[in-house]
DNA sequence: CAAACGTGGGC
DNA sequence: TGCCCAAGTTT
């Protein structure tokens, strides 16, 4: 038998656990952000743009997303038309925001909804869900967002939340279960895309992974963690290795004004973008090897060593090249599987980031 | 299921 | 400075 106190309390939280989520939509419609690809209050959302935003902004922050969606949806208004572009152009485009593999897969979405959905996004979770780049989370997001139907998306920001409100011990991921069931509670029974993206600006304005702002918090008394005054601790989860440094040799090539370069598999790290010939990136490989894998062009008769290396830092490895360059005549054949581009118009080209700087390190620009 | 997969910004 | 983090998906 339960004692009075307890039986209060069970009460008192239940009352209270089934305000959240109006509490929730409340602080939203007084704090919510105002974003490119969100509608206003009232208006109905755009399929596309929120396809669109959902993609870009996986593992990348709003900031970043702002430009490269303007620019997508000034190029390609809808999906159609992104559907009818090369994934060449997409690849350009896309350029800089890294996570390659989403471009890639952005593209073959847009043709399949644009062949085989008529134009039209699949309104349900499931559909959704069998489109290319778009897993678990962005379908349920997409789903709520754009057509109201009633699944809450669990994002990075949702995790830190939730974990927060309930305390949850156990460590990411494997609490990625209980923390999804915890989340569908917070669903109002209607408006299913704020309750979601109520969570979402709630946990990047002020349930923050450092010193969250819970004065401000709309469930502040209602927080497991904060009751605890642990909330920084949330979410659990093991801290990750870093990984080895790798380095290799870049070999930077003009002739006259133009740039030697070459296309990437179209699988794995950087895939399908643009580089200039380089060595294999791996730990513990000296400067010597990596020359020696230096593309083979006649009229080279020796190669530059560029002062000093470009670094760069992947998710799971930092890289550490060292920069050569070469010039060569003008009617200088480019070995089988490169081609020459002008200098001038690299800024169009599907060149990553970490390429970028190590022609900017070659060419001294 | 753990690892691969980019980049920039904050502290 | 080095580590953590950001609206995850794929294999």
């Amino acid at each position: 038998m339960p004692s009075r106190t307890a039986i209060k309390k069970e009460v008192s939280t239940a009352t209270t656990a089934a305000a959240r989520p109006l509490a929730l939509l409340q602080w939203y419609d007084r704090h919510r952000r105002r974003l490119p690809w969100r509608a206003a209050a009232g208006e109905t959302p755009d399929p596309y743009r929120v396809w669109l935003s959902e993609i870009m902004l996986q593992q990348t922050t709003v900031k970043a997303v702002g430009p490269y969606f303007e620019k997508f949806v000034a190029r390609w208004p809808d999906v159609s038309a992104l559907g009818r572009a090369s994934q060449d152009d997409v690849l350009r485009m896309w350029a800089g925001l890294g996570y390659y593999s989403r471009a890639r897969n952005l593209h073959a979405c847009a043709v399949a909804v644009a062949r085989e959905h008529g134009g039209i996004f699949p309104d349900t979770e499931e559909g959704l869900r069998a489109l290319p780049g778009i897993g678990p989370y962005t379908a349920a997001a997409i789903a709520a967002i754009a057509f109201d139907r009633r699944t809450m998306p669990v994002d990075g920001n949702i995790e830190r939340v939730v974990s927060r409100l309930f305390a949850v011990e156990e460590e990411l991921p494997q609490s990625k279960p209980l923390i999804q069931q915890l989340a569908a509670t917070l669903l109002a029974d209607t408006r299913a895309g704020d309750s979601a993206q109520a969570l979402m600006d709630l946990g990047s304005s002020i349930c923050t992974p450092k010193k969250p702002a819970c004065s401000l918090c709309p469930l502040n008394e209602d927080c497991a963690a904060r009751a605890l005054g642990t909330q920084e601790a949330f979410p659990r989860k093991a801290p990750k290795k870093s990984g080895t440094l790798r380095r290799g040799a870049a070999f930077v090539v003009t002739r006259g004004d133009e740039l030697l370069v070459r296309s990437r598999p179209e699988k794995g790290l950087l895939g399908g973008m643009t580089e200039v010939p380089g060595s294999d990136w791996l730990a513990g490989q000296d400067d010597e090897a990596a020359k020696e894998q230096a593309p083979d062009i006649k009229g080279i008769a020796r190669w530059q060593r560029r002062v000093g290396v470009v670094t760069h830092v992947f998710t799971h490895f930092p890289l550490e090249l060292v920069v050569y360059t070469a010039k060569v005549e003008h009617r200088t054949r480019a070995p089988e599987g490169m081609r020459w581009v002008p200098i001038a118009t690299l800024a169009d080209e599907a060149l990553p980031n970490v390429m970028r700087k190590v022609i900017a390190h070659a060419l001294d620009i």
